[in-house]
DNA sequence: GCCAACGTTGGC
DNA sequence: GCCAACGTTGGC
């Protein structure tokens, strides 16, 4: 964080020579100094991305005196790649893109923040190396950098005038390095892949002799790529990021190269201790003693020294330290001894060479974390055949060549577990059916209830190896990477069945944009119906489009809230909360574990007044919302209904981070003031929300004996498992009214009320049944437990909604369809009847 | 290599 | 503050 940097990192003053370094390096640059210079655009904006992502990168990197690489001379073939061997320190690989207090400290020097910045960097190395320098060091950068879309592109004749090409490298990730290219046609086409390219040069140019990864043509037999020769480059591993380049050999020209060799970086420069780190490096070389590997090793995966949060490990790697100092270490995996810095994935136990690279082999991939081992007596390891239905199977029949998974029915399901969110090895549940597509067996309820029971919660999706790496998290992480990686999938819990569904619908503004479905491709997000009712971002769900972050009855809706990403609106949020909450913003969505405790509590909450207002306001909003599904929404999946972004805006304040800050008081009444200034300092760390809602503390309805009662039972309700898409809300009245959530239901048109002596009243599309109705003789008269809504629930899932009388002239697609029905409609009948007797009988009249 | 879709950002 | 857009990355 200090800005007086040791003498490692680089001197501005140094900066105009290593920039003239790298221009003359451009030049040289294997893959694309010819087009940049074809382009004749080495000053221009255009020109920098050309460069490889490396050349800033080495500009700041560069600086031999420090740091002389031994194995540079072997990659000297690759001016990249040397250059990245020189003096990096390769903090970054071990600090993760998330900011925390170490990183902040080295953040500095943190080379893939250049490295990684990608193409905006390079448009950056034009703009002027003050620009670049500073963002060199500057000390809280974003943790990601949006490129603009603008840079980078360079013109790219070969394809015809007016097309640019850009090479895009992966910044983080387990394909970190790998690079991507695009190209941009005078159309402004965004092309990324090759099939992309063929479409739209389709009758245009002949595309069969391109190379689209290095953009030029070939004749006859395909050009010989340049291979670079990488056999005697030293990598270490970054997590499981870095593995899977090596495994694929790629992110030569990548920054990740250049980061491969950041360890070999050897200090044999004592200058190298001298440092602002020197306390890390004394504390390394404390417990490593003098490197004792075979120079052989030299060509192995040399591990970095682990890097954790929660252990008092020194930082690796601070100026090419890393590694250079090993130590006998016993094997956290088979138990022996070693030398070497050698740890495993997580950077945070021993592993020798040999567990470390029977880890890596896909073989096995699951060999190393495991701790579950089937009980070898339930019913799950009993089984001993496939299923061939469920979704595992599935995939195996779909993709072979992939990770076998496990058939679900045959997953053990020992009772022994973790409970969710931490992460821990899930259990499958009895599983009957895969539904190919969604269906209303959908509830949020329901899965509230799984993830509110621990002992419930299922895993039907996990397959094997997904187990393991999540219980692998668990068991080491506190590393960033695989936070990261949690935060790449916390999308998806994997059980649910939107999750589990496979199939888009075709019709939301989410396959519509799909270009399968005849896109553009803009929006990229995953069918509506397969959002994950869980953890999806609640926006994307199908039911909460332009909601806001509260259902009906100012519940925490089902989903995540938006994350607010304030690190690049210059925010003062969190500014004074601690050193890493100003960086590490785009963590705060809080960990799943939380998030499910969030989103699924039905505590009220207690709130300000002002809070109040907005719920009431929310409320009868969404109220109308729910009341008009029909309107503007085609199964709840097309466009937005207007005018919610008022309803949004209301409620902006209080979602997202805001929302989480409510804290909630647990004995269902709420709290006005009493925790409020219960300060936001622990409110971060307690994200525990929940509905708002108390018609205790309205004052149009306070102190109302019976309406407690009903706010009772709508207690039990949220706190139950409800039928298919059964939410319970309170409405005027006040009455507790049951709706349907799904517009596939049978029962989508149908409400329950629940009045404040328990009396009920069932309604379709708005119409009461008649009391004469069968339905009501086979219920209690009054519904005042969980168990009687319930069944009355499950009940009408028996039934169907009377289609009432057939036109008797055949309609136009065009027209709408009007259903006429008999005066005493049942409105309910069972489902192998479509039309009640009294229409019926009205219809044959 | 390609596609799906996650996470982030800039514009409004 | 919202959200369309899209850069980016994981999975196959």
């Amino acid at each position: 964080m200090n800005e007086e940097e040791p003498p490692e990192s680089p001197v501005p003053g140094t900066e105009p020579v290593v920039e003239e370094e790298e221009e003359e390096e451009d030049e040289n640059d294997l893959e694309q100094s010819a087009e940049t210079k074809s382009s004749g655009a080495e000053n221009t904006p255009e020109a920098a991305p050309a460069q490889e992502p490396l050349a800033l990168l080495d500009r700041f990197n560069t600086n031999e005196n420090l740091s002389p690489d031994p194995m540079q001379e072997n990659l000297d073939e690759d001016n990249e790649d040397s250059k990245a061997n020189s003096g990096e320190p390769p903090i970054d690989w071990f600090e993760p893109l998330e900011d925390d207090d170490d990183a902040n400290s080295v953040g500095k020097n943190d080379p893939e923040e250049e490295s990684l910045a990608g193409e905006s960097e390079r448009s950056e190395s034009v703009a002027g190396s003050e620009k670049a320098f500073r963002k060199i060091y500057q000390l809280q950068v974003p943790r990601r950098k949006r490129s603009h879309p603008d840079e980078g592109w360079i013109e790219w004749p070969m394809l015809g005038e007016g097309w640019k090409r850009k090479e895009v490298v992966r910044r983080s990730g387990s394909s970190i390095g790998q690079k991507d290219v695009y190209y941009l046609s005078p159309r402004g086409d965004r092309v990324r892949s090759r099939v992309e390219l063929i479409s739209v040069l389709e009758g245009i140019l002949d595309l069969s002799h391109f190379e689209y990864k290095t953009g030029k043509f070939y004749d006859g037999e395909a050009q010989p790529i340049r291979v670079r020769n990488r056999t005697k480059r030293k990598v270490r591993e970054r997590s499981s990021s870095e593995s899977s380049w090596m495994e694929r050999g790629e992110g030569a020209d990548t920054p990740d190269s250049y980061h491969r060799s950041t360890p070999n970086l050897t200090p044999k420069n004592p200058h190298f201790n001298q440092t602002g780190y020197s306390s890390h490096n004394a504390m390394m070389t404390a417990n490593h003693g003098s490197r004792s590997e075979d120079p052989g090793d030299e060509d192995k995966i040399r591990l970095p020294l682990p890097t954790s949060s929660s252990k008092p490990l020194p930082l690796p790697s601070i100026n090419g330290e890393i590694g250079s100092e090993d130590s006998t270490l016993v094997c956290a995996k088979c138990g022996i001894s070693f030398t070497g810095t050698w740890y495993d994935k997580q950077r945070k136990r021993p592993c020798c060479p040999s567990c470390w690279a029977a880890s890596k082999t896909k073989e096995h991939p699951m060999i190393r974390f495991r701790k579950w081992i089937p009980c070898g007596q339930c019913v799950g390891c009993h089984n001993t055949v496939n299923c061939g239905q469920c979704a595992n199977c599935k995939h195996g029949l779909q993709s072979p060549e992939s990770r076998k998974r496990i058939c679900r029915k045959r997953k053990c399901i020992c009772p022994i577990r973790k409970g969710p969110g931490s992460g821990g090895l899930k259990q499958p549940r009895p599983y009957n059916d895969i539904p190919e597509t969604f269906d209303d067996s959908m509830s949020f309820q329901s899965e509230v209830t799984d993830s509110q029971h621990p002992s419930l919660k299922s895993s039907d999706t996990e397959n094997f190896s997904v187990n393991v790496d999540v219980d692998d998290e668990d068991e080491m992480s506190t590393d960033d990477d695989d936070d990261w990686h949690k935060k790449r999938k916390r999308r998806s819990c994997g059980e649910c069945k939107a999750c589990l569904c496979r199939k888009d619908c075709g019709t939301c503004d989410f396959c519509i944009d799909k270009p399968k479905f005849g896109g553009s491709n803009k929006k990229r997000q995953k069918c509506r119906l397969r959002q994950c009712q869980r953890q999806a971002m609640r926006h994307l769900l199908p039911f909460q489009m332009g909601q806001g972050d509260y259902g009906p009855d100012g519940q925490v809706l089902p989903g995540r809230p938006r994350p607010h990403y304030t690190y690049s609106r210059k925010s003062n949020f969190k500014k004074n909360k601690g050193p890493q909450s100003a960086l590490d913003l785009t963590d705060n969505e809080d960990d799943d574990s939380n998030f499910q405790a969030m989103n699924w509590s039905s505590e009220p909450a207690a709130g300000s007044k002002h809070s109040y207002e907005l719920n009431v306001r929310n409320h009868q909003s969404s109220m109308q919302q729910l009341n008009h599904l029909d309107y503007g929404q085609q199964n709840g999946l097309t466009d937005r209904v207007p005018n919610l972004s008022n309803h949004n805006s209301e409620l902006g304040h209080l979602s997202g981070w805001d929302a989480e800050k409510s804290h909630t008081g647990r004995d269902g009444q709420m709290h006005v003031d009493e925790e409020d200034e219960q300060d936001e300092e622990e409110e971060e760390e307690l994200p525990m929300i929940t509905q708002i809602f108390s018609l205790a503390d309205n004052p149009a309805a306070s102190g109302v004996d019976i309406e407690n009662q009903l706010m009772k039972l709508l207690q039990s309700l949220r706190s139950s498992v409800l039928p298919i898409l059964w939410y319970a809300i309170i409405v005027e009245g006040p009455q507790l009214q049951l709706i349907q959530c799904s517009k596939q239901s049978n029962m989508t048109d149908t409400m329950v009320l629940i009045d404040p002596g328990f009396c009920y009243q069932v309604t379709v599309q708005k119409q009461p049944l008649l009391p004469t109705h069968p339905l009501y003789d086979k219920y209690p008269g009054r519904l005042s437990s969980v168990t009687e809504v319930v069944n009355l629930l499950l009940g009408l899932d028996k039934y169907v909604v009377c289609q009432g009388l057939h036109p008797r002239e055949p309609l136009s697609s065009k027209d709408p369809l009007i259903v006429e029905r008999a005066s005493t409609c049942d409105f309910l009948v069972k489902r192998k009847v479509s039309i009640c007797t009294n229409c019926r009988a009205l219809q044959g009249l």
